[in-house]
RNA sequence: GGGCCAAUAGCUCAAUUAGGUUGAGCGCCACUCUGAUAAGGUGGAGGCUCUCGGUUCAAAUCCGAGUUGGCCCA
């Protein structure tokens, strides 16, 4: 790319960004910028990965370029960063999408297909979606390691997840047990708690009725009880389990004697639901008869209500009787006495499995009865319901059956509706280890802060055991083989033989050892861990067999050890050492329970530390509307779309516009629209000085060695070489970037992107924009060479430059085409391997940068006042008094009062000192609220008001008490401290307060008033713009001479316009002025006079060129 | 049902470890300027700072309860 080339008039985003693409495949951009930090320190950033089903969202958009912003930061900061992607491939999620494409309706479908043709379909699915992702990613302008990602279900991979899950079963955290799980019944597999979804679905309602009994044991006082214990469940297929009834011990009970149809019964409900279970019983009438608390009815027994039609039931020592339960809320829904199946429902299953509770669970995975199940056995239980219901209202049971509204638990992948039931699984028993988990969260800091102190520690400390096994064929397999024939003739567990328990199982915990072990012949390097592959493969030693487990992890287990696959441990141990644990880590919000929560356990469990030292965590993408987006409801905006509207660059600036900690971003098409109006006005700053560079031949030379990678000296200007003629404005500018610098490098200090991103826009539109090359434009313009116009082309030269690569992390495209056209050759092959910029303290200049803001906060004080006025810019005033309220505006109008005077357009400048006075102006006062309310405490509102209003000739302090009181009618009595004085505007003067950000520090007052050489210059301005509006018209060149015509309807107004007609021929270029007889012909109204302007362009001036 | 977070102009957000007359950008309307700019400037309209209580002379800010939204959990 040549230097100050010839570049587009106007920002194109896509013309730009494909081009772009092409430049970074030529030079091979991202490899180069890797190689650039080699030898840089090294800096661990580990890619949570997505899940490979669909496309790139909104949401993964955002995560991937907040990654790829953080990522091109730090490597401007000279790291070695490892940028590996991963994606996450295994899971019950691709295995439905494969039995929906297969047409599958269950296990039993798959495993006549054969489990290896399954996995294979799997994975071949997994890599078609990894692709896709792959290109959005891409495309996208996100540099990561894209030729090696790292991939779930790569052998490297499932290694790492096998050697994790051995080293929690060498610490002994590794227990297959019963647990009352989530199961999807169509999957046939349990499913994590953070996979169940819930919707709300109308299920039953019913009550049912427990008869008390007597039984072997009992006291007399109990044995003479009768009655019936209320329960009330949305499952009734859970009944025939049912073991107990919990109560709270503390709650209060009644015994009620309701009536109904003429018969009564005695029911015990918890009092507070009394009314509501009666109502629903539809009872003609009822009286308490009995007030007991929950303790009272603990050990009363009651007859199992389905114990004909389940012979099976529980009725074991100590089943059917009432036992207290801190899960039991006697104001909440039911009645206070709560159904409780161990065999069913989590809190059941503790409760049962406290009291030593032998499990009943009569339904199978497929979510069907079995044998226990009695009458119901080969009934799917929601189908079993109707029955069951049927069956209690036929023994007299029913209390009452209605159906409910509520949220219920279903599969996240096929929406089937959950079952609790208690299957046999594989845990990592992180309960043992609670301690040690919360202390390792404290060595990792969180972005935001609270998300670690509140949420996750809430979470973890929470958190049961994690049931890490799934009943599923897609996934690593479980790296467990247990022996062959330790179970005893009644199916309990027991030695074999050779003395080995079912206990005695081993977890093979790398493939060489998996090949050193197993009976068969493995090759390590080329085996592949799926589970068409270990499932034949048995370990015999000393006699035993065993044989692997046929379980597959949940694939958050996958993810879990992501640090350690993302550099290929264990099989390779060299980044291990010196990396380990990762540096920095980011997400969204779900994944405090997801990714954040399973790496910490994997850790913890496996190494004992927490495997990553920072954590980023973002939002969400909303819909502009603030709805969460989805997919599925076809609620969503389509990364593509918004580039195909805007832009990659303008995209990306967009999502990291937005703060990144723990908020969810809104997207918004405005929001991009703005983005896009800035990365315009970017393009037209760095465009305007390129026509004079390349016409005056500047040679811009480079600051610093890093620039010019490593070389010496530079044969260009650089700031150094104009140093002398740096005209205030440059040096303004050029302090202004330090601080912008400084201001953004705080900023990502702070993992604040979107605060940096804003500092850098102010600066380019704010500042550089409307400013400076607002004030360098006229030393451009300048035909002759001068040191004057090289100092402002070293300093726009150096401004953009670095501008440039402040920009290139979050808009690689854009300043890529920018810096390619202002290095040329002397760059690097790409603006991303430059280094970051630091502030120079030679630049800095605090004093300016505060002179400046003065200066144009006046300015836009004087154009306040200019307007109320009624004075355009272009007629000049004769003078501008600035009235400073401190010290620090005056000097800075009286250093640079000739710019001032410029800007303004003023004859003459005339300073107020603050403590001079203008006899002419009337004075109210404001007050400072922080001492005036403690001092009139609760009147302060309305002194503050009197003051407001107040108006004295004087700024003195006892005319002011005494217009205070007067409008008070009460003695008041003011502190200098507690007003400041501002003045009322005379009527041929206008003002207008200085304000900085909402500080105010002086007047401006505009003196408007007219005289005859004022409106000439007025006048004659008039007609120049007119006449350069009608060269802009007919095309003319700039240097075009032409012939001018000037009809003024108003003669007085002719001759004003006449006595400045040399500025007027000067402005326009007319070498003539005369009648135009075929030219561009228009009538203006100026400030009410009617003139006629025609020009011509003169032929002749053309060669003079 | 529980936990965490958020709520300020039509939209996006500020309001500086500390309570003191609520601000900016974008959008809208009017005026204005313009030889880099699909730009720029000035003004205007637009706010019971989600609601209700409390603390205080004074609350967007501190406390409590609620509403709505998001995430997580049941």
């Amino acid at each position: 790319m040549s230097r100050f080339g010839e570049v587009a008039d106007q920002y194109d985003p896509h013309a730009l960004e494909e081009s772009v693409f092409e430049h970074w495949d030529e030079v091979d951009a991202y490899e180069q910028t890797k190689a650039h930090r080699a030898d840089g320190e090294r800096f661990f950033f580990v890619d949570g990965p997505p899940y490979t089903s669909g496309a790139a969202h909104m949401g993964t958009t955002w995560n991937k370029t907040l990654k790829d912003v953080y990522l091109r930061f730090l490597r401007m900061q000279g790291y070695d960063v490892t940028d590996r992607p991963g994606y996450d491939m295994h899971g019950l999620p691709i295995e439905t999408r494969v039995e929906e494409q297969l047409g599958f309706e269950n296990k039993k479908d798959i495993e006549a297909y054969g489990e290896d043709a399954f996995i294979e379909a799997c994975k071949e699915y997994a890599d078609e979606q990894l692709e896709g992702l792959q290109s959005d990613f891409q495309d996208f302008g996100v540099w990561m390691d894209w030729e090696d990602p790292y991939k779930t279900v790569s052998p490297e991979y499932m290694e790492a997840a096998w050697w994790g899950f051995s080293q929690a079963a060498d610490r002994d955290l590794v227990e297959k047990g019963h647990r009352s799980i989530s199961q999807c019944p169509r999957c046939e597999t349990a499913i994590a708690n953070n996979e169940v979804e819930y919707d709300d679905v109308e299920d039953p309602s019913i009550y049912v009725k427990f008869d008390v009994t007597d039984r072997e044991g009992d006291t007399p006082a109990d044995a003479s009880r009768d009655g019936k214990l209320v329960v009330w469940t949305t499952t009734p297929w859970t009944i025939p389990a049912n073991t107990f009834v919990a109560v709270d011990e503390e709650g209060d009970y009644v015994g009620v004697r309701a009536e109904k149809d003429g018969d009564e019964e005695l029911l015990y409900v918890a009092e507070p639901k009394v009314e509501a279970v009666l109502s629903a019983g539809r009872y003609d009438d009822y009286e308490v008869v009995e007030e007991l608390t929950g303790a009272d009815l603990l050990g009363w027994a009651y007859e199992h209500p389905m114990a004909e039609n389940v012979p099976a039931h529980p009725d074991h020592e100590g089943a059917c009787e009432v036992y207290a339960a801190d899960y039991v809320d006697t104001h909440g829904d039911g009645t206070g006495l709560v159904h409780s199946a161990p065999g069913h429902g989590e809190e059941d299953f503790d409760r049962g499995t406290e009291l030593d509770f032998p499990i009943f669970c009569p339904v199978g995975g497929d979510g069907v009865y079995t044998e226990e199940g009695g009458k119901y056995e080969g009934q799917f239980v929601r189908d079993a319901n109707e029955d069951i219901i049927a069956d209690l209202k036929a023994n007299g049971s029913l209390l009452a059956s209605e159906t409910i509204s509520h949220s219920y638990g279903h599969c996240w992948r096929c929406d089937t509706g959950i079952i609790q039931i208690v299957t046999e699984q594989w845990f990592i028993t992180i309960t043992d280890v609670k301690d040690e988990l919360l202390d390792n969260i404290e060595d990792s800091e969180w972005h935001p802060e609270w998300a670690r102190d509140n949420r996750f520690r809430d979470f973890v400390e929470e958190a049961p055991d994690w049931n890490v096994s799934r009943q599923r064929y897609w996934g690593i397999p479980l790296p467990v083989w247990t022996p062959e024939g330790v179970e005893n003739d009644d199916g309990t567990s027991g030695e074999n033989g050779n003395g080995v328990a079912a206990e005695d199982m081993i977890v093979v915990g790398t493939r060489e050892e998996l090949a050193e072990r197993v009976d068969q012949d493995v090759d390590p390097q080329s085996v592949d861990l799926h589970k068409d592959t270990v499932d034949e493969l048995t370990i015999t030693e000393d006699g035993t067999t065993y044989t692997r487990v046929p379980d597959v992890f949940d694939v958050w287990f996958d993810s879990s050890v992501a640090s350690l696959g993302t550099i290929g441990y264990p099989s390779s141990e060299d980044d291990f050492d010196e990396l380990w644990p990762a540096d920095l880590i980011m997400e969204a919000h779900d994944q405090t329970r997801g990714w954040f929560w399973s790496q910490l356990g994997m850790g913890t469990t496996a190494l004992g530390e927490i495997p990553y030292k920072e954590v980023l965590m973002h939002g969400f993408a909303q819909m502009p509307d603030g709805r969460a987006m989805s997919k599925s409801k076809d609620i969503l905006v389509d990364p593509h779309e918004a580039i195909d509207k805007h832009g990659r660059d303008v995209m990306r600036m967009f999502l990291l516009s937005n703060n990144p900690q723990g908020d969810d971003m809104r997207f918004s098409w405005d929001g991009m629209e703005t983005m896009e109006r800035h990365l315009r006005t970017l393009w037209n700053v760095f465009r305007f000085p390129l026509p004079y560079m390349r016409l005056d031949g500047f040679e811009p030379g480079v600051a610093t060695p890093s620039q010019r990678d490593g070389g010496g000296e530079t044969a260009g200007v650089t700031l150094d070489d104009v140093d002398e003629d740096l005209e205030l404005v440059d040096e303004w500018v050029l302090a202004r970037l330090q601080s912008t610098k400084a201001e953004m490098a705080a900023h990502f200090d702070d993992y604040r992107q979107d605060r940096a991103l804003d500092a850098l826009i102010e600066f380019v539109v704010e500042d550089v924009s409307r400013f400076y090359v607002q004030a360098v434009r006229e030393r451009m313009w300048e035909e002759a060479d001068s040191a004057s116009k090289s100092a402002a082309y070293a300093t726009i030269y150096h401004v953009l430059r670095e501008i440039v690569v402040l920009l290139a992390p979050y808009a690689p495209f854009v300043t890529e085409e920018l810096y390619g056209t202002l290095t040329g050759d002397d760059g690097f092959d790409t603006v991303h391997m430059e280094d970051w910029p630091t502030p120079d303290e030679r630049w800095a200049d605090e004093e300016l940068e505060t002179d400046v803001a003065l200066l144009r906060a006046i300015e836009e004080a004087g154009a306040n006042a200019r307007q109320q006025a009624g004075r355009k810019l272009r007629w000049p005033v004769p003078r501008v008094v600035v009235a400073a309220n401190d010290e620090r505006l005056a000097t800075a109008v009286e250093r640079h009062e000739g710019l001032l005077a410029d800007r303004l357009n003023a004859r003459e400048i005339e300073v107020l000192g603050a403590d001079e006075r203008w006899g002419e102006l009337e004075y109210s006062a404001e007050a400072d609220m922080s001492l005036l309310g403690p001092a009139f405490g609760d009147q302060a509102g309305q002194v503050m008001n009197a003051l407001n209003e107040a108006s004295i000739e004087e700024p003195d302090l006892d005319a002011l008490e005494a217009t205070v009181s007067d409008a008070l009618d009460e003695e008041i009595d003011l502190d200098e401290e507690m007003v400041s004085f501002v003045t009322q505007t005379p009527d041929d003067v206008a003002g207008s307060t200085i304000t900085i950000e909402g500080d105010e520090h002086g007047v401006a007052y505009v003196d408007a008033s007219l005289t005859a050489d004022i409106e000439s210059e007025g006048y004659a301005r008039e007609v120049i713009r007119r006449v350069q509006e009608m060269r802009k018209d007919a095309d003319l060149d700039v240097e075009q001479r032409i012939a001018l015509e000037l009809d003024v309807d108003d003669d007085r107004v002719a001759d004003l316009v006449d006595e400045r007609m040399d500025l007027v021929r000067e402005e326009v270029r007319a070498d003539e002025v005369r009648t135009v007889s075929d030219g561009h012909r228009e009538t203006w109204d100026v400030e009410g006079v009617s003139m006629e302007l025609a020009i011509e362009p003169l032929a002749t001036a053309e060669a003079s060129d």
